[in-house]
DNA sequence: AACTCCTTGTTCAAATTTGAACTCAACTGT
DNA sequence: ACAGTTGAGTTCAAATTTGAACAAGGAGTT
């Protein structure tokens, strides 16, 4: 230690590429989706988290896990959701102190309607700009990137 | 059109694993930076852009271009760093209207305290976790990827 | 049962982000 | 000089996000 092993052009070229393009990838999908149907990123992935999960539900805390937000931040989405009608919350079976949440018929309407125009965009924006090759790098490299983050904050063991 | 083009397992692979990174990684810097500096990684960016710029100062405008944010969100963080004494707004010599950000001696010294911890996290998280093959297609794909998507907003040209 | 510890989901205030409206300055053509 | 238009930054209210504090349940121990 002492010195620091800064970033060299190459290294430096693979992280402003990626910061950038998340940013931008982010933010065109949330317009699109916002223009489209009036919805925002994050309302589209909880639609889509729930629409494949059995039963079309959801503990709490287990959504929050898969889509990468808040507790809070989602106690707050869902209610947004549940007034406009396209999920419904409902009390866990087996343990009284958990809160389910559920996509509604209306929920997945909405979401059938909103899909071929996101995943165009996505298409556009994305998957059909790489090559296979930098779809696999992409796939593997970003996935094991994923899989790191995840793990560390779980084992929790900091050595 | 008609049929939506749904994705592939493969193109979905790497999509999954693109947006989900991209969110991790960048809520993993700003707990980074935030508890080592109090800086959140949009501050931190802003700092790096100004130092890098000549005589440390950039226009308004070609800031909030160069991080990727709004001009109104802008005006807000530097209005933030500014109290914190790490900018300084100075007019634009030749346009009345310009405004000038400025990094001051003290934003300088702080970037240079977070930088080490800055860069060894970015190879922890992302850097060092991909093979050389990956951050060539990284750079490559995604580079292109943020290329065409700021094209577009320049061009406005939608055909 | 009483006690302690961990987990769930919510609440709350503060910080931030967003987008539209607005203020001036700069540029155009007359 | 004078409208008409565009560009630069700011302001403002509303929406969202954040994180700490909280209420209530579970689970384990004595």
């Amino acid at each position: 230690m002492g010195h620091t092993n800064w970033l060299n052009e190459e290294e430096m070229n693979a992280w402003i590429a990626f910061i950038s393009a998340a940013t931008l990838v982010d933010r065109e999908l949330d317009q699109q989706l916002k223009e489209d149907m009036g919805l925002s990123h994050l309302q589209y992935q909880i639609l889509m988290t729930l629409n494949r999960a059995e039963a079309g539900a959801m503990r709490m805390t287990e959504l929050a896990e898969r889509i990468i937000n808040s507790k809070s931040g989602l106690t707050y989405q869902i209610g947004q959701m549940e007034k406009a009608g396209l999920v419904t919350r409902r009390q866990c079976e087996w343990s009284k102190s958990g809160v389910l949440a559920e996509i509604t018929a209306e929920g997945r309407a909405t979401l059938e309607r909103a899909a071929p125009g996101h995943v165009e965009a996505v298409r556009e924006i994305l998957i059909d700009v790489l090559t296979p090759e930098e779809r696999k790098a992409v796939a593997d490299g970003l996935g094991r990137v994923r899989d790191r983050i995840a793990e560390r904050k779980q084992g929790g063991t900091c050595w």
